[in-house]
DNA sequence: AAGATACTCGAACGAACGTTCGAACGCATG
DNA sequence: CATGCGTTCGAACGTTCGTTCGAGTATCTT
């Protein structure tokens, strides 16, 4: 609807962005809970302990904080794999360490995640499109490490659809895990997810 | 809120049930589309090519409309993969055809899926826990299908985690397959996941 | 002290929501 | 024809929604 002033910034004042991430931090646990659709900007005020039209003063409406979460969450995931990627070369090495930075990312931030998976669709128009550059930004990153896993003549259709199973398996866990019950550490499982993966993608070119 | 009356049916006459699965059906299209926040009865009233009204004579409101798409689609899942299961005896065909009825059920009914993935914990109450009852079920089917791929002393909780992952692989696909584009058909789609997750899960066994 | 600027908020707006109600309709059975 | 019942619907109800507005407070510059 609205169009979103995606990257303007006019008037500001020292803590002015770190009032605005805490607001972000609390509209996501609100989003993650009820979802996008099912949170009230009343509530959300609630959680981030300002009143109703205080939030904004800090994003233009609720279409703009479902954005700046997005975005936020999908870009700092690019930007932490490049940075943990660097002097890994061994392509296996180079797999787990994106699993770990993954399971890491979204341990740390279940919240972000559960939006992301749930209300992706949500968005329209350039707000989409500038969420959805950052998305696929990671899904190809973490396809070419995929695709560097079989070097000879794999087609890229048979690894996209690899990539999409292995998306499939590290975002699912947040309709499972249980953060405070489970007895599994995130590293743990991000290892077991990798070999899992490794080993069933690595057989299959054998066999084909 | 409203307590539903889980499956009390007292005035119908022949067609009502036909024309109650229609309403279901096109209720299933728009919370796929918008989510079951996001949808309105008037949408769904459209969809459904009933009067706003109307709808009440066949529901008792849009809550239960939610449970009854979800109910039914576990319901079935269940009942299917109990049927295809029957005379296959080999552990790794068991799974095969696991993975199988699963792809196709939810090839065949992506709007179901959608909504039983993204408003799973919608629903309050004895609608949840008669919900969540069904769901657990069809988990427990499949996590018995996986323990029994490994005999020796796999612990439990190593294979439930197993099947936590398969089902991550299974139900992401949603998210990137889409019907009309997509160059593989469901079996074959089916098997690719079989074979990575058969692969990666044995060979990890050996190893541990 | 004076004034500008960033920030906060209570109150209210129009719109859209889920649901209800009573009047109509179609169509059997007496 | 009349009675009853399953079915359909337009209109309206009360509530909640996202957003706006103007007044008020705090903070800093000059």
């Amino acid at each position: 609807m609205t169009v979103l002033t995606l990257h303007a910034e006019q008037k500001r004042s020292p803590g002015f962005d770190d009032k605005r991430l805490h607001l972000l931090k609390a509209t996501a646990k609100v989003f993650a809970d009820v979802g996008y659709d099912g949170a009230s900007m009343r509530r959300i005020a609630a959680e981030a302990e300002l009143s109703l039209s205080g939030i904004y003063h800090y994003v233009s409406g609720k279409e703009e904080l479902l954005y700046l979460i997005q975005y936020h969450t999908f870009d700092s995931l690019v930007t932490s794999l490049e940075r943990c990627l660097e002097g890994v070369s061994d392509p296996r090495e180079r797999l787990a360490t994106a699993v770990r930075n993954h399971i890491r990312h979204f341990g740390e931030n279940m919240h972000e995640l559960k939006v992301c998976a749930r209300d992706l669709e949500t968005l329209e128009d350039e707000a989409y499109e500038a969420v959805r550059e950052r998305r696929h930004a990671y899904f190809q990153a973490v396809h070419q490490i995929v695709g560097e896993l079989a070097p000879q003549g794999v087609s890229t259709h048979h690894s996209w659809i690899a990539t999409a199973n292995l998306f499939g398996m590290l975002n699912w866990f947040y309709q499972w895990y249980d953060a405070g019950r489970s007895k599994v550490s995130f590293d743990d499982l991000a290892a077991e997810q990798t070999a899992l993966f490794l080993d069933g993608y690595l057989a299959k070119e054998k066999t084909s």
